[in-house]
DNA sequence: TGAAATGTTGGGGCG
DNA sequence: ACGCCCCAACATTTC
């Protein structure tokens, strides 16, 4: 009896190397038929929003690329996951899938669903983890509950063994005949209006870039990473998170890779950079580990009182903020890098994000869709953590009185001005006491094109406190 | 993974 | 020499 094969479901992990389902497939014999289906109505209140979706079509692209150097393809796919592979299973013939888990809602949902039917349809289904290198089950405080902060969790998890990483199998066989493959322009990812420009040139989806940015990452930036991570006019971090994201790279690979260079290269501060390094690794695990046991987050507040905060709408002031024009500097920049590169420094998003929950009382939840909609790393665990954790109503979040100042971190973080020069024009030529405060300059210095202050710092931190307080005391 | 308000300390100017 | 004041620098607490 021929063995029809197995099919393999791409979904965010787009790559070849260290994929565990990848090896399941090409383990089980038999040609392997690999397919992403565009499923964007499967994805609950959180369809990939539009820079996602212009970063998944180059990724698309790449993994087909890579499949072919195997002699196999990728087959795309429109429609309802369920249907459309019980469509592939009658065309090649298959009764065997092979897939790695996700961890959001709406897809642990959907994956449940169809493992189910295919199973009572007798195939054979397996579930691999490709995407954390800590399973969220099992980790659990002594009282039997998931881990709310940080610290202890990370302690619980840092020394497990990840298992070594996967090679990329040599030979992928391919079905006979190829099953028809949509194009890749019918998945309609790429924006119509060619707004991606920045987007272009300022990333490479797919493996090669992620291995490059990682290679560079460790030459020239690691044993700085703990000072320059925080400065947002230098290259000081690795910019691994679209990457991470759509799985062109596993985070497993990523800490071997760490872990290598930190015991080859002796340069001092290698060791204590890998270190810190590895910590934000675990932060997404973190966030990941909490979405999958609180999977209300992305619609609710974790903490529950934060149900009845008083949230204000403004509408002319969440498009100043979204548009880069609150009139603080450091917001600003983040804002416009943002609309440009579909990606904010993680200094800046503190700020940034702080800024719209705190100084405009505006809610966490429309700063979180905004970032869906703009962000390359678009992550629902990741996005919805950050914005928990700053609004103050997440796990280990920022108390509420926390309150960035956005002159102090612009004056702290991004001291010689490179980082504001860069994204606000228009204040570029500012003396650089002036920069991160330009309401203060002389009026015949100031920049005419640069809008005033929103709002005022020290009367938008009163308002904030007193919001909190309503919220205590309602 | 803050910032502001408040408290404390110690050196220097000065009568 | 001494007490007094000012205030920067640092520490603590408060939001």
């Amino acid at each position: 009896m021929t063995n029809a094969g197995t099919i393999l479901w791409f979904r965010q992990d787009l790559r070849i190397a260290d994929n565990p389902a990848l090896v399941a497939a090409v383990r089980r014999g038999g040609p392997v038929t690999p397919v992403y289906i565009g499923t964007p109505d499967e994805e609950g209140a959180w369809p990939p929003g539009a820079a996602s979706r212009w970063w998944l079509h180059q990724s698309l692209a790449a993994l087909d690329a890579a499949l072919r150097a195997r002699g196999n393809r990728l087959i795309l796919r429109r429609g309802p996951s369920l249907e459309t592979i019980r469509a592939m299973g009658r065309e090649t013939g298959c009764r065997a899938i092979c897939w790695n888990r996700r961890y959001e809602p709406a897809a642990v949902a959907r994956d449940a669903a169809v493992a189910r039917a295919l199973k009572d349809e007798g195939w054979d289904v397996v579930i691999s983890n490709g995407s954390l290198l800590v399973e969220p089950e099992g980790v659990l405080t002594g009282q039997g509950r998931p881990y709310q902060v940080f610290t202890p969790f990370w302690k619980a998890v840092r020394d497990r063994d990840v298992g070594e990483t996967l090679s990329a199998p040599d030979i992928i066989p391919a079905p006979r005949p190829l099953p028809a493959s949509a194009a890749l322009a019918a998945l309609a990812l790429e924006p119509t209006v060619d707004w991606a420009e920045g987007l272009r040139e300022t990333w490479t989806p797919g493996p090669d870039g992620a291995n490059a940015a990682l290679r560079l990452f460790l030459e020239e930036a690691v044993a700085d990473y703990p000072e320059k991570r925080d400065i947002p006019g230098e290259r000081g971090t690795a910019r691994l998170s679209p990457h991470l994201h759509f799985g062109e790279i596993s985070p497993r690979a990523v800490l071997h890779a760490i872990q290598q260079h930190a015991a080859l290269d002796s340069a001092p501060g290698v060791l204590r950079g890998a270190e810190a390094v590895l910590r934000q690794l675990y932060w997404r695990e973190f966030a990941h580990y909490l979405l999958y046991h609180f999977p209300h987050t992305p619609e609710r507040p974790l903490r529950p009182e934060f149900a009845r905060f008083p949230w204000r709408k403004d509408p002319a002031a969440l498009r100043a903020w979204q548009r880069g024009r609150t009139g603080y500097p450091l917001v600003d920049a983040g804002m416009r890098e943002l609309r440009r590169t579909g990606w904010m420094h993680n200094r800046v998003r503190m700020a940034a994000a702080s800024f719209l929950v705190k100084h405009l009382l505006i809610s966490w939840l429309e700063g979180a869709r905004w970032f869906w909609d703009t962000l390359v790393d678009a992550d629902l665990a990741n996005n919805t953590f950050g914005w928990q954790w700053t609004a103050g109503c997440g796990a280990d979040a920022a108390p509420y009185f926390r309150i960035f100042n956005p002159v102090l971190q612009g004056r702290r973080f991004d001291p010689d001005g490179a980082y504001v020069r860069k994204w606000l024009p228009e204040l570029a030529g500012l003396p650089q006491r002036f920069l991160h405060e330009p309401w203060s300059a002389p009026p015949d210095q100031r920049a005419a094109a640069y809008p005033p202050p929103i709002v005022e710092h020290a009367a938008a931190r009163h308002r904030a406190l007193e919001a909190y307080a309503a919220m205590r005391t309602l």
